[in-house]
DNA sequence: AATTTTAATGTACACATGTTCAATAACATT
DNA sequence: AATGTTATTGAACATGTGTACATTAAAATT
């Protein structure tokens, strides 16, 4: 299974293609293999030669979209991870904007029906997100406990998020946790 | 369908029975709905005739489980629901002996593969709780947002312990929990 | 350009899904 | 106890899943 084998490459392709196409006619769970194979054109045994089922693909888009949200905390960017409430500022909130500009991407991810895979997937991204903020040094207690009680948390917001259809704009999002965090700051 | 026709009830049970074996031998995702008949020894016309899939079947146990959650907090227990921070105390805290009762099937809930639909309804299930808490009533700024934005902490928590398989004890999680809140509290 | 490697194909098979429908038997109602 | 109701059955059919394997053809290597 040379990764880098033009066969491999363009048959790749062409199931990604396939899956876009798919998501626009139904939800995620109701796409058959062999459905993604035909709009694919690539035999079904090929399809099995490299997944196992038809989420396993949309896990590829997934690792993607997951490695944007972990370069948009990377140096230089230096933005805040809404660890250090004190100087906390909605500007600096950068993961709301990330969720917008996958928008489709995340509502498959929440819509129900699907597995809970992506969920964790996203979780352990966020969590590892504020793990390597420079003010989670502070952070006294059980670590696991604390990174795994604040990442769900502002998951919590985007699940509430994407109930309404995220209609508010990552800005207003970014001045409701500030106003929740904020809270305890009196 | 008349919920109450004996006929009903009895494929109920011996569906429901058959659902518990097979959940010995293997996990939710990887039992077939042919496999589950045979066991029930019903029909697989009459499965189609009361679910659509075998997550239906786990539901139904899971709706009744929810409603053991909702009911630890009702009248005349008056639990604390952690809203109060100031007088919060880790022996009032009930959500984490709820969990712990039903282990096996939280175990199913937050494992890989499962349908998220079951994460939303034990979500609603813990916001549902917080909203009728009474300290709930002071709660400035987007009401929607901080219930999910709190629930979803708490959830996780739970993650994190389901990942551990449970270890710690209830009374360590309430510690936890309670260490967490007070820390904003200084 | 010739050779080796292996991804992709086509085919086949056993089994599962999802739906339909007429016949039956279990149940509720009178 | 007779009646009407409907859940259950069994059978059938089209389609999807998952696996296996020999064949083919595309790509990498020499």
């Amino acid at each position: 299974m040379s990764k880098h084998d033009l066969r491999v490459v363009k048959t790749k392709e062409r199931i990604h293609y396939a899956l876009t196409e798919c998501l626009k006619e139904k939800p995620l769970s109701r796409i058959k293999i062999t459905e993604l194979c035909k709009t694919a054109n690539i035999n079904r045994g090929t399809f099995y030669f490299h997944y196992q089922e038809v989420g396993d693909v949309f896990m590829e888009f997934f690792e993607e979209i997951m490695e944007d949200l972990k370069d948009s905390y990377e140096e230089p960017y230096r933005h805040n991870v809404f660890l250090d409430v004190k100087n906390l500022d909605p500007d600096t909130v950068r993961i709301f904007h990330h969720i917008k500009k996958y928008e489709d991407f995340y509502s498959v991810i929440f819509s129900e029906k699907v597995s809970i895979s992506y969920y964790y997937m996203f979780f352990d991204a966020v969590k590892e997100v504020l793990e390597k903020d420079p003010h989670s040094e502070k952070i006294d207690g059980p670590r696991d406990f604390f990174f795994s009680y604040t990442s769900n948390a502002i998951i919590g917001l985007i699940i509430e998020w994407y109930r309404r259809g995220f209609r508010d704009s990552a800005e207003d999002m970014s001045r409701n946790l500030v106003f929740i965090l904020k809270k305890g700051e009196r």
